[in-house]
DNA sequence: ACCAAGCGTGAGAATCGTTCTCATGAATCG
DNA sequence: CGATTCATGAGAACGATTCTCACGCTTGGT
């Protein structure tokens, strides 16, 4: 019931904050092994899925279906554009597909609508 | 390079006819067992993939991870409302959306935009 | 119809991301 | 300062998917 402070959560989530990118648990967790934190994989795996239980975190499927997660700017529901090579994210605000969405659903009488709506592209830099 | 016609083939084509929901390449190896055509799994993993490649098949995932095949009546470019627990489908055809996906896309200077756009909820035979 | 060439098949092994197990460690609270 | 109980971690287990490779069948030409 109760969220227990612990070093290895504290390390989970510092590490997140240094990320720019959306990033695997694995990743995250080379990260803590290279600055030092200890944390052992399966609890970066819990860790993580707390967050984003508790959406503290953002979490999508690449198209290996890898779970990655990032610390978003925004904390209200968003979507992302995110660089298939680089993975740069940019948070997207829709309320034209918000709208749509819930249309949608609603006109074939279908409730509890959620939506998946992620869109991947190739960043400026990352173009030759 | 060429694709040969073999039993295998026809057999997971037709079985994939006989569905209207979103099914696992697992549920369809059922289906063929079940039908008396057998064929290897790994045949149907692959099958499914060649479809779905040529655009004959259409593929996503459910929250899970796995993935899910059907062959939808539309051919043109659609998204899906799907429901959750009984994976019945519904092909949506959203201008709307692949507007806004193009536009974001462009705004932020990120090119070869792909959009993952998919819908689930609850349908109404599947409420209580 | 016959044959050679090579794609397709399948059983089982291998991958690999993720979850589970369970003994041990550490936060929390009175 | 305990007692309680959640958290941790090493390794096993899982589960979907892919790979291996010897053998079979489709295909296209003769
Ligand atoms: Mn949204
Ligand atoms: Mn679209
Ligand atoms: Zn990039
Ligand atoms: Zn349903």
């Amino acid at each position: 019931m109760t969220t227990r402070m612990t070093r290895q959560r504290a390390a989970v989530a510092e590490a997140l904050d240094e990320q720019d990118e959306f990033r695997s648990a694995q990743q995250l967790h080379e990260v803590l092994r290279a600055r030092g934190d200890s944390v052992g994989l399966a609890t970066v795996y819990r860790t993580l899925q707390t967050f984003a239980d508790a959406h503290e975190v953002d979490q999508l499927r690449n198209a290996d279906g890898e779970v990655l997660y990032r610390r978003c700017e925004r904390v209200e529901h968003h979507h992302h554009l995110v660089c298939r090579s680089c993975r740069r994210t940019i948070e997207i605000d829709g309320p034209t597909v918000e709208a749509w969405a819930a249309k949608v659903g609603a006109a074939h009488d279908f409730t509890d609508i959620d939506h998946t709506i992620e869109l991947w592209g190739t960043c400026k830099d990352c173009r030759g």
